[in-house]
DNA sequence: GTTCGTGCAAACGATTTGCATTACT
DNA sequence: AGTAATGCAAATCGTTTGCACGAAC
């Protein structure tokens, strides 16, 4: 399973400007909070807890890890998703709104802006009443390559799917 | 958080034929499996691998009726779908097929014709280039209720969404 | 009489929690 | 000093796996 990295749009403002978004949200600027930061500034897109916790200096505390991605995340640092099964990934919040598209079959996923997604947003809200948020929950299907790969999956009966 | 219970179309056929099925595709006919069969056709709705087994004669074995679970997925007699976090939900496969949404906030869920959704699929196809799917994976979203109870969230800067 | 399926226990991966200690503010 | 955050261990939840025994074919 090839899983594509995204480089998401910058976060943002600066390292600097983040701390300084911790303090003014009441929140402690530690040694392992701010090397937490630092990790996700250097990620090159969205990672796992486990791998976040790898990059600290001394593979720091996954629990730590865990805890301080839901406080930043509270206080809009951080985003997170959840990519089909497996564990969540974790990135910084960008100025725009971001929501998700995500490959079953390679694991791929695509970070779109919010925009893009309003029309099918629209017509999902007509269609069926509710408001779709890809954000925390991507949309999952097949992107261009595997669609290729695979025949197009005849509608009545399948039952084709691995998983 | 209220979960809503829905009724999903009748699977393809009875007890039976299913049965039938099982053993026309070469897998066996075992008390426990038949008991899974049962019990599917008993419930109202899409139900736990848990909640299950506890309903079966005994309050059969967890990992049997996960393999068990995987084994009809196979050949086709059942489905599953993962709404939010929390566990997966079986239910017998039925003729139509099926897609899902599932409201984040109170955790409703409703299976809809894949038809219903075709024009979805088609501008998320068109704008992202993916043949999406919402039969493992369900649409998540605010259902109408949880659209009138919260405010329509503003977009610029929003971390409203508890988890 | 072979397999396949069972039941139990134990392992698993992702995440959470309890708690005494440390260190921001 | 006071409280929030840490680090470690242990618990949790959903699911999977190993394996010896039992039962469909």
């Amino acid at each position: 399973m090839t899983v594509a990295q995204l480089a998401l749009p910058r976060p943002a403002g600066t390292l600097a400007s983040a701390i300084a978004q911790v303090r003014a949200r009441g929140l402690r600027v530690s040694t392992p909070r701010r090397l937490i930061l630092e990790a996700l500034f250097d990620a090159d897109g969205p990672v796992t807890a486990e791998t976040l916790a790898s990059r600290l200096p001394g593979g720091g505390d996954l629990a730590s890890v865990y805890r301080n991605l839901e406080r930043l995340e509270a206080i809009g640092l951080v985003l997170h998703v959840h990519l089909g099964h497996g564990p969540g990934l974790y990135a910084l919040a960008t100025p725009r709104d971001l929501e998700f598209v995500t490959c079953e079959v390679c694991g791929a996923f695509e970070a779109v802006d919010a925009a893009r997604l309003d029309a099918v947003r629209a017509l999902i809200r007509s269609e069926l009443g509710y408001r779709a948020r890809f954000t925390h929950f991507p949309i999952v299907g097949l992107c261009a390559a595997c669609q290729a790969a695979r025949p197009p999956a005849r509608r009545p009966r399948s039952h084709d799917h691995r998983h």
